[in-house]
DNA sequence: ATCTATTTATAAGC
DNA sequence: TGCTTATAAATAGAT
């Protein structure tokens, strides 16, 4: 016996470590892109696969070729417009210089985010590690109070949207009392036609076309708690 | 039981039934768009997916925007592409198509940064504030992981140092006392300018200028433990 | 890169 | 389409 493959399934998430995330970026590369061949062949579709791995390298794949798909593509989508090629520098704010200073720029700046991310930590001090520590650390923090913030206020907002969906209920079954009391008093057993429901649970308000006293724009209909968190995560 | 799917393996090439081909097409194209979405968080790369369906239906899916996936996608492949130099720049290598996007890039790049130390947090969603925390924390834990190491590196060399040190001492007392012996037969009480110390501690080597055995380049006189760490801050 | 135990994707059939 | 099941394929983990 030479593996023993002891295959567990894996969250969809980043993989911290580099070794093992370039390793599924090999492997799952080539998958994809074995797919997407597979897919334009069978059913005879026309597709385009760009990926760019963490490192910047690039893979591609068009079942015709990449421009056409492209081209079909910002056709299709042409609510927004691309921006095309202008034929001269006229506006051209950008010389060499300003285009050299922004790439040290953004060299800097990711090596900061990925030693954030915990790579590349080698050659630093143990004092910029403790700087690195203290910055995790705030940053944690923020992110901690932020998302619990955000999770009591789409509490709350639901509860006062409930609060308010009681009310309204409370309102209707009122009315349709007093309508049928109305009713009663004018015309006794006048019209058979008519059935009133009746048991109707307050939390039960659904979209059948009940005058609506209130004009809250902000319904209940599209309102989702998505926190996100493991237990809950649907997709 | 309902369905007795006895599944084979097809050939890779068109499938001829139109139905047949719909449903299979279905089916994979949800199954690519998935593995491209997974391999884009998996390994954090940027993947953008296009497919038209045989009927002219477009379906896409970009891990950032199609657009960022396209421009960059044409930078990369401008290398190839000689349309036509430039009247005024002659050999620009970088034009303003790609001046443009590192500044796009360099933006994203640096509101991660800034997220990651707690700031801009607002627009986040819940999902984005855990994700978020998540990076935080493994970033955090290689943090210290590789500090931990750091120190104790920094320990164990101090420690050979130390040893080292000791050796050198006794050889340089063992050295004193011959001296001393060889003086006191030779010219017995001839020179009372010379006072030689005595109950000298085998810790206490500092810089005074004795002959160096030992061609030691790394000596102890540069070397400090910046441990940077609150109890022991020096500085 | 190679191997294997498992998880995933999916062809067929309703 | 949406199910189900049996099976082929992909792939995580270990070497």
């Amino acid at each position: 016996m030479v593996g023993t493959g002891k295959r567990e399934r894996i969250a969809i998430r980043r993989i911290d470590n580099l070794a093992a995330r370039q390793v599924t970026f090999s492997k799952r590369r080539r998958g994809l892109f074995k797919k997407a061949e597979e897919l334009s062949i069978l059913c005879d579709a026309e597709v385009g696969l760009v990926v760019f791995s963490a490192t910047g390298k690039l893979f591609h794949f068009a079942s015709s070729s990449m421009k056409q798909v492209i081209d079909r593509y910002d056709s299709h989508s042409k609510t927004l417009q691309r921006s095309e090629p202008q034929s001269s520098q006229l506006q051209s704010h950008m010389d060499d210089g300003t285009c050299a200073r922004l790439k040290e720029e953004l060299a800097e700046t990711s090596l900061k985010l990925r030693q954030m991310r915990g790579e590349e930590l080698q050659r630093l001090s143990v004092e910029q590690l403790q700087e690195l520590e203290k910055t995790l650390e705030s940053g944690l923090g923020s992110v901690l109070k932020t998302k619990s913030q955000k999770i009591l206020d789409e509490i709350s907002g639901l509860e006062r949207k409930r609060t308010r969906l009681i009310e309204e209920n409370s309102r209707l079954k009122e009315q349709l009392q007093v309508t049928r009391m109305s009713r009663m008093e004018t015309q006794l057993g006048a019209d058979p036609e008519f059935v009133y429901e009746e048991g109707q649970s307050s939390e039960s308000v659904t979209n059948t076309s009940y005058p609506r006293p209130s004009t809250d724009t902000d319904d209940c209909s599209d309102t989702s708690l998505r926190l996100g968190l493991p237990l809950f995560s649907s997709k």
